[in-house]
RNA sequence: GCGGACGUGGCGGAAUUGGCAGACGCGCCAGAUUUAGGAUCUGGUGGCGACCCCGUGCAGGUUCAAGUCCUGUCGUCCGCACCA
């Protein structure tokens, strides 16, 4: 019988409108079934069109969530843009076209591109954070945020990217430079709104044991918001009523403190001012640290700088001594109290300044040599030259220095966390308002929530000022307004929100998008969430991910989520490199275009590759042999109908291999092991040839294994070979556990180790049984000659090794 | 510097609790088919002409048995980076 050929082309588009059509992928919101919610981090709709590296993220949650839905779930797996954001602004500025639109054409061609390859996205639940119906809410939250006293107007030295002329998050800059356009940053003082995610720090931290993150990613979130345990002290100035505090880690070192450093913008600077006889060269520091940039000032292995404030001299409470004060910016005002006790001792960096600039050093934890470096063990070494502390191990003197320090009033233990609060300010056209009106009268008045959102108005030009404005300080009409308090004269915030906000809550959204009256219904709430799957890629592990938990955590403690954490599991893919192992970028040359891939080998066949080119949490090389080969693969697949025979059930000689892939395919699916999955399928493909048969039977359970991967051919094949229904209804099959094991297996025998020969064994064959089957060997019997043996070891089902002398 | 991951054929990569290293795919070789090329099909494919033997970055160790465990060492990648 002749069969018509594999034409991807023509059976992809078919299947994706009749699964449009018939409305499958769309999540009911019945509460009956079980439900089950699989997220993607939804794209950036850039001007480029999607990136190969999209879909691997797609395709393997689309195997999870097309698997739940034959398993019985009611399956959420919905798609949206991260819409707002620089990169279209610089387009639109570039080439004087509104942003807007720029949004709307990237992703009418994202949306056309991610079709194509037929993800069972839920459509009806796309949400776009440029939106007002979206940005309304986003606007709420933050209200609400702002209400609780979570949001709050600072003057803060705050990176300043000179090219985009643009506030960025620190985590925005990357080794000094901007994130986004590898521009120089500059630290400039601007007034800024910033989220208090630090009050959160603890539970962000806590939380990270009731949630199924990969280890890696827990790793990572612990480190960015990096707790410590220690103690605050006050240092006395000598003469003075004033104090010093610091904050330490080390207060067993206590006695070790033989200087003390300030951040040169630390404000005892300036209250000391008639105090301090080389004033002029203070304030040339400090100009010279506030000038530098954070990467100058950061850069590791950098000489130390530093000088003193002469006329200034601390006391160490724990022994009334008088040791200098100096400013360095090796000190950083961001972190703890902007000063700390140099035990130079016992700490690498305090002993590289105390010998370049001459300072004492004293050894107060016997263990290492201190004129070579600083000893910073704490599990070995024993407290010296600290009075009552004499003796004790690190561990132990820091309980009893802390206890002092709580009785006498001269300290307290404190613990400090890494992470700062979130910049949240932007000076750019193309986010969302933030929604206040600044009164001259009332100060900072929320717009009223029946007034939301706040949009954009329309300008001419989005062009940032010069002066670092956003674009919509020069829209008079716009800023101008009404105090909704007084009704006095009220200015606008011209500023915008970053990009990540929008991205905070969109999970939420898509649980119930088209409300108008609140951001979610609680009941859908209840329902969908958690997030039962999460999968994005790694660089968004620290920020995105700890944002959207702030967020999620701040709305769970308002009563309008019912978790106290968004997402239950998260994974992370491997980035997909060019051919050249490098990763892919224009200036490279080495960028695959999925629209090429799909019209040369079909979506299908890209499916199937990128699953099974590698391991799914590794970075893998493209490769278009490797890609031809798993066109290959579904051309093998295709002609599978010319040797289907009758038969519903399985043939005895592939029943076993048959359970075996059931389970394989199963259990590898829930391990992301899409590469060893694909593998399996590919071995059983080869059992049919090999058999020169295949019967309905198994070529069905085939088409269902197959299915999340490759969805077009299977459901094609199912309807040309005349199954009833349509694939995507059937049940994910099911396996025999007694048919997955083999009755008789191959055993290998060793002699000292190395395999000599293969007998056949009942899986449970005694020693005496194996021995026998051994001993028939003429191989082995013919090894052993003259030989003595001195042992035989048998593990049934495994080896059978004889050590012989 | 700190934290994490990794190192296996010509290539991408597989290998439950330590138990036949190299599944699956690519590439390559041979044959079939074809006017030819491509495509397809069949067989082969870690090294060595063959046996022996040697083989999971390198050097040791534990074990009847090590890619897997332990010690040391080299290299690559990722994250953080003066956080007191």
């Amino acid at each position: 019988m002749k069969h018509k050929e594999y034409n991807p082309a023509e059976i992809e588009p078919k299947w994706q409108e009749i699964w449009e059509k018939k409305g499958i992928f769309k999540a009911s919101d019945d509460t009956g079934k079980p439900k089950y919610y699989a997220l993607i981090e939804f794209p950036y709709p850039s001007g480029d069109g999607i990136h190969v590296g999209h879909p691997r993220s797609y395709t393997a949650l689309d195997i999870i969530a097309r698997k739940r839905r034959m398993e019985g779930y009611n399956v959420l797996y919905p798609i949206g843009w991260d819409a707002f954001g620089l990169p279209t602004e610089n387009f639109a500025i570039k080439n004087k076209i509104h942003p807007r639109i720029v949004t709307a054409k990237n992703v009418a061609r994202f949306k056309s591109q991610l079709k194509s390859l037929g993800f069972s996205f839920d459509w009806s639940r796309e949400v776009n954070t440029t939106d007002p119906s979206y940005y309304k809410w986003t606007q709420w939250i933050f209200l609400k945020m702002f209400e609780k006293g979570l949001a709050y107007k600072a003057e803060m030295p705050i990176n300043w990217c000179t090219s985009c002329k643009v506030g960025l998050a620190n985590e925005e800059v990357v080794n000094g430079v901007c994130e986004r356009c590898g521009g120089e940053v500059i630290r400039k003082v601007k007034s800024q709104w910033m989220l208090k995610i630090t009050e959160y720090a603890e539970k962000l931290l806590n939380d990270l044991e009731i949630v199924d993150y990969i280890e890696k990613v827990k790793i990572q979130q612990k480190n960015w918001i990096g707790r410590s345990e220690g103690a605050e002290v006050s240092f006395e100035i000598d003469g003075t009523d004033k104090k010093l505090v610091v904050y330490t880690t080390r207060p067993d070192t206590l006695f070790g403190a033989t200087y003390m450093v300030i951040s040169p913008e630390h404000p005892l600077i300036d209250e000391m001012k008639d105090r301090i006889e080389n004033w002029s060269d203070v304030v040339e520091y400090r100009m010279l640290a506030m000038k530098k940039s954070d990467f100058e000032r950061t850069e590791i292995n950098k000489e130390k700088t530093g000088v003193p404030l002469k006329g200034i001299m601390a006391v160490n409470p724990v022994n009334g001594k008088k040791i200098p004060v100096w400013t360095s910016d090796y000190v950083l005002m961001s972190y703890g109290t902007g000063a700390i006790m140099a035990v130079p001792g016992h700490d690498t960096r305090d002993w590289e300044f105390a010998k370049k600039f001459g300072l004492d050093i004293i050894e107060v934890v016997a263990g290492g040599d201190i004129e070579k470096e600083a000893f910073t063990d704490i599990e070995t070494g024993v407290m010296v030259n600290s009075g009552f502390l004499n003796g004790l191990s690190v561990e132990e003197a820091k309980e009893k220095i802390i206890q002092w320090l709580e009785e006498k009033g001269l300290g307290r233990r404190k613990v400090n966390y890494k992470l700062r609060d979130w910049v949240f300010s932007r000076q750019r056209y193309w986010g969302e308002p933030i929604p206040l009106i600044h009164c001259e009268k009332c100060g900072w008045v929320p717009v009223p929530y029946d007034q939301l959102p706040v949009t954009l108005p329309e300008v001419e030009n989005y062009m940032p000022t010069d002066t670092g404005e956003s674009p919509l300080a020069n829209i008079t009409e716009w800023v101008e307004t009404e105090c909704p308090k007084c009704g006095g004269r009220g200015r606008r915030e011209t500023d915008t929100m970053p990009q990540w906000a929008g991205s905070s809550w969109y999970f939420l959204r898509y649980i119930d998008p088209h409300n108008d009256n609140e951001f979610a219904a609680i009941d859908k709430l209840k329902y969908w969430l958690p997030v039962d799957w999460y999968n994005g890629g790694m660089e968004h592990t620290t920020l995105h991910l700890l944002y959207s938990r702030f967020w999620h955590k701040f709305l769970y403690d308002c009563g309008y989520v019912p978790t106290p954490e968004p997402y239950q599991k998260r994974t992370s893919h491997g980035m997909i490199l060019g051919e050249n192992n490098e990763k892919m970028s224009k200036s490279r040359g080495n960028v695959i275009n999925p629209d090429d891939v799909v019209a040369e080998f079909g979506a299908d066949a890209f499916r199937v590759y990128e699953m099974f080119q590698g391991a799914f949490d590794q970075p893998i090389p493209w490769s278009q042999q490797g890609l031809r080969g798993c066109r290959r693969f579904l051309d093998r697949v295709w002609k599978l109908q010319e040797i289907l025979v009758p038969g519903e059930g399985y043939s005895e000689k592939l029943d076993n291999i048959m359970h075996k892939t059931i389970k394989k395919v199963s259990e590898d699916f829930e391990k992301m092991k899409f590469n060893t999955a694909v593998a399996a399928l590919m071995s059983l493909l080869n059992e049919f040839y090999a058999a020169g048969a295949v019967t309905r039977g198994e070529f069905a359970t085939f088409l269902v294994l197959l299915n999340p991967v490759a969805p077009h051919i299977t459901e094609e094949l199912w309807q040309i070979c005349g199954y009833e229904g349509m694939l995507h209804e059937q049940k994910w099959p099911a396996w025999d556990e007694t048919k997955v094991i083999d009755d008789e297996i191959e055993i290998a025998v060793q002699i000292n180790g190395k395999v000599k020969d293969v007998v056949r064994l009942s899986r449970e064959a005694t020693k005496e049984e194996a021995k026998a089957a051994v001993e028939a060997s003429e191989t082995i019997s013919k090894l052993l000659a003259g030989k003595t043996i001195v042992k035989e070891i048998y593990v049934p089902g495994r080896i059978y090794n004889i050590v012989v002398r």
